[in-house]
Parts: structure tokens; sequence; C-alpha cells
DNA sequence: ATAATGACGTCGG
DNA sequence: TCCGACGCCATTA
């Protein structure tokens, strides 16, 4: 069930709270949604900034595009991309922005 | 060790 | 609603 890991294992020089991002970022249900400080939170560590590195490097296995901006609206560069995704998604899309007050993932259970 | 940068966040105008 | 400034945290120059 849901292996995200990305591979690291001892193969690559990845930092140690990749790995707890990436896994909240993996669990995020489809048509919701979390922000970078939400991720951050839940990881326990770091900060929104640190997700942002996480997602822009090692995003690419895992949902990305369910982590916007605490404004609700998308990472900046991939705002088209990522708004095809969350329609695909079904999630609340309010214009070019994520309705946070009902996409907002609780963070618990799988 | 200091400065600059980045898929951010919050506040004030 | 849009824009700018400051703060946060780890990496890189």
């Amino acid at each position: 069930m849901c292996g995200v890991s990305v591979g690291r294992g001892s193969s690559e020089d990845v930092p140690p709270y990749v790995d707890g991002v990436l896994e909240i970022v993996d669990r995020i249900p489809m048509g919701k949604v979390l922000s970078y400080g939400d991720v951050a939170e839940l990881a326990g560590h770091g900060g929104a900034r640190l997700v942002g590195r996480v997602m822009a490097i090692w995003g690419g296995a895992v949902p990305w595009w369910r982590v916007v901006r605490a404004d609700g609206r998308p990472a900046t560069g991939h705002e088209q991309e990522a708004l095809k995704r969350l329609r695909s998604d079904g999630a609340p899309l309010r214009a070019d922005r994520v309705d946070m007050r009902a996409a907002r993932w609780d963070g618990r259970r799988s």
C-alpha cells in the first residue's frame, strides 16, 4: 500500500525530511488538497519553503498538484498543469483558485 | 561564515 | 483583489 518511497534507501543523497513530505502528499485523497504550510506542519518539521523544495525536486513521484498555496492558488510556474489535474480530480475550483474552505484535507485516516 | 535564492505565509496599503 | 515588504527554513554560491 502506498509505497511512495521514491527509492532513496541509500542510493541518492536525499535529505531526511523528503520521505516524510512525500508520504503525506501521496496520502492526499482525490478532490482534496493541502497547502505547503499544512504539509510541513503534518510532517512536523521545517516549513512551507521546505515542502516547496521537496516538490520541486522529488515531487514528480507524488500528486504534487494537490499541494497548493495557502490562498488556494496552485504552485508557481505550474498553475495550468495543476489546475488541469485538479479539475480531473474533481476538486472544488473557483475561477483559477481552489476552495480551500472545502478542499482542505483533514489529514487523518487514509 | 555571510549573502542570495526558492513549486511559501502572513500583514499592511 | 492586487502589490509590496518582512519572516521562515534549508541549500547553494
